[in-house]
DNA sequence: ATGACGATTTACT
DNA sequence: GTAAATCGTCATA
């Protein structure tokens, strides 16, 4: 996609994200992505939620204060990354988390790595999308506009209005009212979508 | 230098 | 339903 796709506002981008396919060209070449089907919205310094709430800037945030179309990559829990599209412009450090993908391309790869498992379990997670993708650290800050990027997006499939479902975010119990927020969006029923519920 | 914690996942009871 | 895994990051000193 190109970089006036990822000039939309936040929210926004966090939707129309939805259907659009992240692709990833391993080191020897092969090529695995994925239908993006679940996102989250983080609305920056006035986010209780975001990692740059009140202007926090350390770091491992810093690829959020970066240009939109970035990719924004964090190490959680001892165990996993997340990946997140970077919004709006310069040094203003707002984000869309990428939490499930839809396989598409690399399903002899996905096989071999995650035998006795069903297709629609190995992306749908944040975590376990990177882990699939073989997302790291090495992808952070990759501007994700650019072919030539070992990670980049692609344009697949329109999805309606009406098909987007909207809930509230996941794991985020510390940030007060904003766990109440619906920035959280997902192609409504995909076999996909992350195990945790959605409240409507 | 130290301690608390996390935008998760998995395996239990 | 609850809890463990597991370590880089960040705030405090």
């Amino acid at each position: 996609m190109p970089p006036s796709f990822y000039a939309q506002d936040t929210i926004h981008l966090a939707e129309s994200l939805l259907g659009t396919r992240l692709v990833r060209i391993l080191e020897d070449g092969t090529r695995l992505s994925g239908r993006i089907v679940e996102t989250e919205a983080y609305l920056g310094v006035e986010d209780p939620a975001a990692h740059t709430f009140g202007g926090r800037r350390t770091e491992r945030n810093e690829a959020m204060y970066g240009e939109a179309g970035h990719a924004y990559v964090y190490f959680i829990y001892g165990i996993y990354f997340c990946l997140n599209v970077v919004c709006q412009e310069r040094d203003v450090p707002e984000a869309v988390l990428i939490r499930a993908l839809e396989p598409v391309e690399g399903f002899s790869y996905f096989e071999t790595h995650y035998p006795h498992t069903p297709p629609e379990k190995w992306l749908n997670g944040p975590g376990k999308l990177c882990r699939g993708m073989s997302i790291g650290r090495e992808s952070n800050g990759v501007a994700l506009f650019k072919p030539t990027s070992r990670l980049f997006i692609e344009d697949d499939i329109s999805i309606r209005a009406a098909d987007i479902a909207t809930g509230a975010r996941v794991g985020i119990d510390y940030a007060g009212d904003a766990v109440h927020w619906p920035l959280r969006f997902a192609i409504r029923g995909h076999r996909c979508l992350s195990p945790k519920k959605f409240d409507n």
